[in-house]
DNA sequence: GATATTAAGTTCCTTTTAGGAACTTAAATA
DNA sequence: TATTTAAGTTCCTAAAAGGAACTTAATATC
């Protein structure tokens, strides 16, 4: 059984692994964050094979996370920009970055880091409270399901519930 | 060529996608977060075959992500837990999941999402500055390269740099 | 104390996806 | 007009994933 025939729908993590959960989709994702544009920038600076960019492409467009824009008097020239949608994933690749700063590199080895361009200390990535102003720390993140998982907590034993999302929606 | 024997070392993001940018790997540190341990607890969550699962967790393991302690009066059961490396994993998936109840769901149709156990509050990923103490806009954000990426800026062109990168450490 | 069941994988086979290179077609450049 | 470039497509091979049955030791049950 492949995955995406799970009934997942219910979880936005898995919903969102299902459009960019993938290695070269992410890193597609990132040179656009650096400025690539065009197909073959994506395809020698990360040096997939063409129709897997074809193919990533496309569905990064379907899902309107990048827009196809024609440049040049062309109407087969484009360019894959990103969409709002896709610039809000940029906490995405800014956490993985982060991990990866902090946890694959000694200090002072960093090849790369995310500064604040005002004191240029290194950022971090962390949950913040638009209510409370306050950023908060795991110890006191809660989630809370929805409607519909709510309903299917009633009908449906802990086991039965598990098989049907996919995973527990609260820890045991 | 695949892209794990193109010359990223020097890119955090690609380091830690070469070790959690999977789908099924992320999926399996989800079911973690809500309290998954075992084996079979993991497989019949998520359904995913056996053998790619024990190809997963295995690479988990070597990377320090969770660690494989064995319970019971036996030698040959385990369970998966986090590491700290593992648990400081959670603002990718919080980045992940944030993003898809933003963006794939209709407000109020969300079915899960990350609130603030104080004041109930949904939380959204954002850069914060320790030094600053505040939150830091993307406009705010810096990417600045270490010694080693600075070599290869004077040694090579741009074109070089890129092929030698997989991506562009700045934008044009 | 023998029997059945569970847990954590392995093995084998088939299907899907990815890698590699050459080919196509239209547009921009020389 | 001739050449190069951009954006794919096509074809073939190699690697990875899906599916199901099998193994081995440890618990649980009778």
């Amino acid at each position: 059984m492949k995955h995406s025939e799970h009934n997942d729908k219910l979880c936005p993590l898995a919903q969102t692994l299902g459009i960019v959960g993938d290695n070269w989709t992410l890193l597609i994702l990132r040179n656009a964050f650096l400025g690539a544009r065009r197909f073959d920038d994506f395809q020698q600076q990360l040096g997939l094979t063409r129709h897997v960019l074809t193919d990533r492409l496309k569905k990064l467009v379907e899902h309107d996370i990048f827009k196809k824009v024609p440049y040049g008097a062309s109407n087969s020239r484009f360019e894959y920009r990103l969409t709002q949608k896709g610039a809000a994933l940029s906490p995405v690749l800014m956490a993985l970055g982060s991990w990866g700063n902090q946890w694959l590199f000694e200090k002072e080895q960093q090849p790369m880091r995310y500064t604040h361009k005002t004191c240029g200390a290194e950022l971090q990535m962390t949950a913040y409270c638009t209510c409370c102003d306050i950023n908060v720390s795991s110890s006191d993140i809660k989630m809370v399901t929805g409607p519909e998982i709510e309903t299917l907590k009633k009908s449906l034993s802990p086991q039965q519930l598990t098989q049907a999302l996919g995973f527990m929606p609260q820890s045991p």
